[in-house]
DNA sequence: AGGGAGATTTTCT
DNA sequence: GAAAATCTCCCTA
């Protein structure tokens, strides 16, 4: 805990806060891929556009869990998702990381993603591949597992803007972005 | 540069 | 059986 202690201030306060951290994964080599966090979203189970909605599932568990864990997902036949569990035990929430601004293992990411830089990592799934996160990583602890997650080395201002890809709750302007 | 369709499979109804 | 917290390709300007 300690440090990540203002993530159980809750999903929407944490992804505000969560601008400007910087997010690594840990490689089998012991390298890092990771970088600045420039993009986030807030989900709670009071929001109908949350997968914890409708109540804890298998799938959905760790959102219900104390902070400071993963909550990785597959989507779209395809794609992973990553995501910060903030709040308490009990409480269905999350921060999706929506993008990053690499600043270590550039060359890993290029090699996975086979895209021009400014693409290495500017959406939800793109950071996962990027990182080579997928659902093996689901419930680690953030900072006592591969994932690291450390302080802004400087201030960063936010604005905050309606999320993108949901059908519901679509009125929250609950997507924060670095600005 | 921007928009639309298709890909593909897990999850829950 | 339908929808999904997305991405990429291909098309038109």
């Amino acid at each position: 805990m300690n440090s990540l202690e203002f993530l159980e201030a809750g999903a929407v306060k944490a992804a505000r806060e969560l601008i400007g951290w910087r997010l690594y994964a840990e490689q089998a080599d012991g390298s890092l891929v990771g970088g600045t966090i420039i993009e986030t979203e807030a989900y709670h189970m009071d929001d109908a556009a949350s997968h914890s909605y409708k109540g804890q599932t298998e799938r959905t568990k760790v959102m219900f869990g104390p902070a400071g864990y993963l909550y990785v997902y597959f989507t779209y036949g395809m794609h992973y998702c990553l995501n910060i569990v903030t709040g308490h035990e009990g409480i269905g929430e999350a921060v999706l990381i929506r993008a990053l601004e690499l600043d270590q293992g550039v060359d890993l990411a290029r090699e996975r993603r086979h895209r021009p830089d400014n693409e290495l990592t500017d959406g939800p799934a793109k950071v996962c591949q990027a990182l080579g996160v997928n659902l093996s990583d689901y419930g680690l602890r953030i900072n006592r597992s591969r994932i690291k997650l450390l302080p802004p080395t400087k201030k960063y201002k936010t604005k905050a803007t309606p999320r993108i890809g949901i059908t519901k709750d679509k009125d929250r302007l609950w997507r924060f972005v670095a600005c």
